[in-house]
DNA sequence: TGATGTTACTTTACCGGTAAAGAACATGTC
DNA sequence: GACATGTTCTTTACCGGTAAAGTAACATCA
């Protein structure tokens, strides 16, 4: 801060009132005449007065701002989720505080310090592990956080948290019977690392649908990556040295999805004429013409919008007992990447 | 902020010294005697004790939070100079507060209030426009404050306002060189808000490629837009349908060429044996193979880590006289989406 | 008519820190 | 032995608000 603003001890002076008078004013409380009231309006709003929301916080514990923790704003799926969240939060009266930490446990805590430090009046984790060693404090302290997209799996956990999160095994195993219809059986499967619910829910999903009908899925096409493009790239250029090389991608991630048509088209191979490809989350790249990624849509701007709404229903109802969960619908989106239409399914 | 935690009252307390005592001991400051000061940080930790920095800032005026105003986190632009952003202010003990202002003046200037409000030691803007009404106020205060990507251009902000960009005029002469190369001279621009410094230096030096050869774009063919993939689908869409349609798309912001993909490819026509198309920043789409669209690449990351170390330079350092402008060399990028390989040049 | 409210304030305390000024005691110096 | 000089703490004030308790003037009512 760079000026001294005006405080409610000046605008006090200048009406002849005592500051808790120009507080009360200010805030539209009562004990104040009108006519006092209305002279202070004006003198605060000739001085251009700003109240100091550090002071205020200090004493109501309210800050009307809440955090963000995030692993990483860069992959495409958390802008538009920061968006629904950020406008969501604005229009409620808070701001936002955001931390990426690149899923790395040790920067969780600290920023989950920090934002305790700074007095955010809540927290928003995309980042919990299934057995998160971080939550747990804030459960105790009942210091208000949602978890949204992934929530922590261990049964400690169980009713305990809030979250906000998709069926994930539900839209995996859309994704995995479409393979299965349209004749796919050696598929490779690039899953996200599995001490995140999302990458659990995905995996077992989307094996659900083969076992169901008696297959069981090479484990050796199973290959265990992060949610990020290079790795993906990495493992599908060694899957497809393979003599008997999958005729199928599955990847839980849109990003990866990306990098393993990096490594198929870099190969020399056709999507989906030699490989079929399904991915998850439907970011914008997947949509494009030309790219075309058969998917699991996730409604990024929405599930922002529904994580703040019961975040900050718990900071302003304080209802401790009461633990939300909102489960949402994933749609399977049908793109050219694994070649066939629905109508034309083999089985 | 959920539960009471301890203060150094409570620490003063238990060692038997003074509060300030203390203050002094945690904060690494003379005054109190070695043993003293390791009793009082025994007795800190084994209580957790996590300061109060709302208490801190109160006093002290600085918060350590700088406030970042965007225009549209989603724009796929944004995430990557906002990682850079908050990366770099981490690393420098500073948080990031975020607001989306969908390029709205009004919101403009409530974020600003807000942030300062909310006691933000400083605030970069994205959003300026070349006579933003609301920085007039912050240089006078000498409130820290850095522009970043536009800056204002009005006469009156020179050598006031601090700023990181990069040399739109030139980026843009790259492109429109390239095209002029490749033996265009009928071409589509499909420009940013003139309002904007980067709309203003990317269409002068887009033309200044064309001039300097004696030739002139026809006007009817330049259409200003916002930075938006569906108003520069709208706006190809129209110019698709002339009779004489132009051989080539210039749009300054590459979501803009993605919209005018769009509506190239759902004409029917080809990129770029019908149409060449170049955009501007060089975003992760762009780079995808089967979308190959030539453009002019901006450090997106480093901008960010540029801007607030500016930024916290400005309010560590306060050298409240002397403004800093970064300027950055943009770079053109060479894809198919206008044809031909450099060696093949026209002219 | 005196007890009791009510209205419109003011006074004081407090939130949890930092900063400046003051005090108690040891030490060094001439 | 008197006096300046450090150390090591403590006391007090302050940041800019809110909240609770107190007060003075006036109205109401049994």
């Amino acid at each position: 801060m760079a000026t001294k603003k005006t405080t409610i001890y000046e605008i006090a002076k200048i009406a002849g009132v005592s500051h808790t008078a120009v507080s009360m004013a200010l805030n539209n409380r009562p004990g104040v005449s009108q006519a006092t009231r209305r002279k202070i309006l004006e003198i605060a709003s000739k001085l251009n007065y700003q109240p100091n929301h550090i002071a205020k916080t200090l004493v109501t514990k309210r800050s009307y701002i809440v955090g963000l923790i995030i692993d990483n704003i860069a992959n495409p799926f958390f802008p538009e989720l920061t968006k629904g969240i950020e406008e969501k939060a604005n229009e409620s009266g808070y701001n936002l505080l955001l931390c990426n930490t690149g899923q790395d446990l040790e920067k969780e805590k600290k920023a989950i310090e920090m934002f305790k430090s700074k007095g955010v009046d809540g927290i928003i984790l995309t980042t919990v592990t299934v057995d998160d060693p971080h939550i747990k404090p804030l459960i105790e302290e009942r210091f208000p956080f949602v978890c949204l997209i992934r929530h922590p799996l261990y049964p400690y956990f169980k009713n305990k948290v809030d979250y906000v999160v998709i069926d994930n095994f539900l839209g995996a195993y859309k994704g995995g019977k479409h393979l299965y219809r349209l004749g796919h059986d050696r598929i490779a499967v690039l899953t996200g690392p599995m001490n995140v619910s999302t990458a659990v829910g995905r995996t077992q999903g989307f094996k659900k649908a083969f076992e169901e009908q008696g297959i069981t899925l090479d484990p050796s096409l199973i290959k265990e990556c992060r949610y990020s493009r290079s790795q993906a790239y990495a493992a599908a250029v060694q899957l497809l040295k393979l003599k008997n090389r999958p005729t199928a991608f599955y990847t839980e991630d849109d990003t990866m999805a990306i990098g393993v048509r990096d490594a198929v088209l870099e190969a020399g191979l056709r999507i989906p004429e030699d490989i079929a490809l399904v991915g998850f989350d439907n970011i914008e790249m997947s949509a494009l013409t030309g790219v075309d990624i058969t998917t699991i849509k996730q409604r990024k701007y929405e599930m922002g919008v529904t994580g703040v709404t019961v975040l900050i229903d718990k900071i302003e109802k304080a209802k401790p007992h009461i633990v939300n969960k909102a489960v949402l619908e994933p749609e399977l989106i049908i793109r050219k990447s694994c070649g066939y239409h629905p109508n034309g399914y083999k089985r």
